[in-house]
DNA sequence: TTAGCACCCAAAATTGCATC
DNA sequence: GATGCAATTTTGGGTGCTAA
């Protein structure tokens, strides 16, 4: 467990995707900074000092400020890495071994008139997520939001609102099951991962989880913060946003991919979130 | 290929309330 | 807290057209 006193919060620097090919191994390096991996596909193998880890699908490894680290097999699949980099200004976090997990533990001071509580956070420093698609929609929205946005003040203050965000969530992983409501979201999300080619349905997916659907919108709105539409677009979108960079087909071919038919429709939704034609975002990103 | 506009209507979202 | 119902409001998605 990594123990994190609180406050300062941590402070999110950067983050980003890669994509390690079948045969490549991991840099050898060492960082002043923590660096979270988290595995979408693949297998990464990675060694921290002398502890070795095998990190898969839905598996995260926060590598610890200053400490040597580096792959130490080959990669057997191509394996798709999301990394954060992110540091605590006082540097004073501990490694906790075999640790029983209590709240008594966290909270440390009460706050008073004049002085803020004291608490520390506890992070598995290897795990899986329970969460995993609720997780990985914050490590999405994070890593875009920093590879999309302009360098504003108030983007580098809705980036650390995003980070502290996954932070809580990450803690609540290590204390608490999954409640109701995020059992009901993970399989909303689950469905439209699925089914996202066809037409969606809130009748559909009402019927594949037996619930209402009045309470599966309220459940994703509390979890994601998404409806099931607005989760649904943002998938296929996400989804043909990758297309466009990754292949050379036609936009309207995208476009059926994804599942929306009509390529007029995928024109003007994709404007409408990204502020550009999809042909400009792939020129843009491949910096035609 | 994309934008812009107008129109339509079914479906989804919201909200307040009730029940367990 | 979880879940469903009902009424109301809003939105999504499709279509058709013109123009660049």
């Amino acid at each position: 467990m990594i123990a994190l006193p609180i406050p300062p919060f941590p402070t999110f620097i950067t983050g980003g995707q890669y994509f390690a090919q079948k045969g490549t191994r991991h840099f050898h390096r060492t960082f002043p900074v923590f660096d979270l991996l988290y595995v979408r596909k693949g297998m990464l193998f990675l060694q921290e000092e002398n502890r070795q880890y095998d990190i898969g699908p839905g598996q995260y490894l926060i590598l610890v400020p200053d400490t040597e680290h580096k792959g130490y097999r080959d990669c057997e699949e191509e394996t798709d890495v999301i990394w954060l980099h992110f540091t605590v200004p006082l540097h004073n976090h501990l490694i906790v071994k075999d640790q029983a997990i209590d709240w008594s533990y966290v909270y440390k001071k009460e706050a008073t008139f004049t002085e803020p509580a004291e608490y520390s956070f506890l992070i598995p420093q290897f795990g899986q997520l329970k969460r995993k698609d609720i997780m990985e929609q914050h490590l999405q929205q994070l890593i875009q939001t920093d590879k999309e946005q302009d360098h504003s003040p108030d983007d580098y203050l809705q980036k650390q609102l995003a980070f502290s965000e996954l932070f809580i969530q990450l803690q609540r992983e290590a204390f608490s099951i999954p409640t109701a409501t995020e059992k009901v979201c993970e399989k909303a999300m689950k469905y439209i991962q699925d089914y996202f080619q066809s037409p969606f349905k809130m009748k559909k997916l009402s019927e594949e989880l037996m619930f209402h659907p009045d309470y599966i919108t309220r459940c994703m709105q509390k979890t994601i913060g998404m409806t099931p539409v607005q989760y649904v677009t943002y998938y296929r979108l996400n989804l043909a946003k990758r297309m466009l960079v990754q292949s050379d087909e036609k936009v309207a071919t995208i476009a059926k991919e994804v599942g929306i038919d009509d390529v007029t429709y995928f024109s003007k939704l994709f404007k409408k979130e990204e502020g550009l034609t999809p042909l400009e975002y792939r020129r843009l990103v491949r910096r035609e």
